[in-house]
DNA sequence: TTAGAATTAATTGTCGACAATCCATTCAGT
DNA sequence: ACTGAATGGATTGTCGACAATTAATTCTAA
């Protein structure tokens, strides 16, 4: 277990999946995090049940799990919704985001191994040859600056830290950033983003990481969120 | 809805119970909030269930929450054991808060109204007054204590950040407190530290405000640690 | 006696049915 | 026609039983 693998679709750390309530629970987290449900959208636990083909108790767990989450919303006796993405809950989450990967690249710097800064400079030069050869497609440096994230919050080494944002946050950014349509505008800034930040980290030195992360993270919630502006403004 | 209550055992958002394993949830949260299960003890569905009176379902979906809380610990066919809280959890959890918690007060600044912060103020006073009457009671300035962070996080505004900490964080760092036995030393100069802290927050000072936050929770966890070390240590 | 395989006991995961609650429609009264 | 109560339909919450997996015990073989 904890290792990151590319599976094509989300990028995570490995849970394996061993009941069948697991298998519910990422695929209908897939399938909200793409767009196949819509945001709102109301969740019939019969209905989704029998498309799964399980019993409502383990459909009832997957939705216990999308719900920690905050994919969806539950209330007693009424139901549960897909979470809705607005603009302000786009800055309430990227402000929360900000201080907690601000915080992990800070304790990146202190406590990643040589080994481990190494593997995510070679992760860089990476992605750097792939994006020379497939410019333009988005898909790669999507997966490129989620698996770079991880791997500095995973180099943070507190543990309660790397499950929030891993396991609590992350599918939910991933949410606004699949269904905002985010491709490749900033991937060359972003990328020599990356590099100041582990630079800063290989340097040890916790506070200016610790700055060049969030404002990373800030230019990446502007950006999304001028699409946002864009696509609901005009009225 | 979203009223602060006091009732004598554990200052919360009120989610009004509305289901029975909303009430098993709360009942079990604070056996183990205050140790009367113990920590890392293994939780028996089938035992549990029985003495609450309810069926394995309904204990399964408070086992959910509980580990949306940090509270347990779940494993796929393995089961269920409560959180055993280490120095290096400690730490973890309250790096953690620290940052957290911070970005809240620095958005309270931003967000707080005029009379929220004169509330908040009245409570400080109220506190001050008790405080005097009774003298190395701790348990007034445990509830105030909460009751003040409580009120500043909601001043955030942020509601993601809100939940977070109040319904995700918040009884994890109550069960270090009270099962450390945290009691009154620090109450006065925690009291100092909560009015410096308000009145940045009334001078619109968000920097200063966070700033005076995070000390203010680091001094609060150097102060749990040492009581770790002095139980911990001798061998 | 000990190591390992096979069997048994106990615990968790899953299911289908029933009870309780909520939502929409209908109906009555003003 | 409009407000509000009442009724019916649909959805969620809860239950007890069964299936699958894990942990413990027994048994066998070296």
């Amino acid at each position: 277990m904890q290792i990151i693998v590319d599976n094509g679709c989300q990028l995570e750390v490995k849970n394996t999946i061993k009941t069948a309530s697991d298998q519910v629970f990422v695929d209908i987290r897939q399938a909200i995090v793409e767009g196949d449900i819509a945001q709102g959208s109301k969740i019939s636990e019969a209905e989704l049940a029998k498309y799964h083909g399980v019993s409502r108790a383990t459909l009832r767990e997957a939705l216990n799990r999308l719900e920690s989450c905050h994919l969806v919303e539950r209330k007693a006796n009424i139901g549960c919704r897909v979470v809705a993405l607005t603009p302000d809950k786009l800055l309430e989450v990227y402000q929360v985001r900000t201080a907690l990967e601000g915080l992990a690249c800070r304790l990146a710097a202190e406590n990643m191994t040589m080994t481990e800064i190494n593997e995510v400079k070679a992760l860089l030069n990476q992605h750097l040859s792939t994006q020379k050869v497939k410019q333009g497609e988005s898909y790669y440096q999507e997966e490129g600056d989620l698996d770079f994230h991880y791997r500095i919050i995973k180099g943070s080494k507190n543990s309660h830290l790397i499950h929030l944002l891993c396991n609590e946050l992350y599918q939910l950014i991933r949410m606004f950033r699949v269904q905002m349509g985010m491709n490749g505008p900033r991937v060359s800034k972003a990328f020599d983003e990356h590099l100041a930040i582990i630079n800063a980290i290989e340097s040890k030195d916790g506070e200016l990481a610790e700055l060049l992360m969030k404002r990373h993270i800030g230019a990446s919630g502007a950006n999304i969120k001028s699409r946002f502006n864009l696509e609901t403004v005009p009225a």
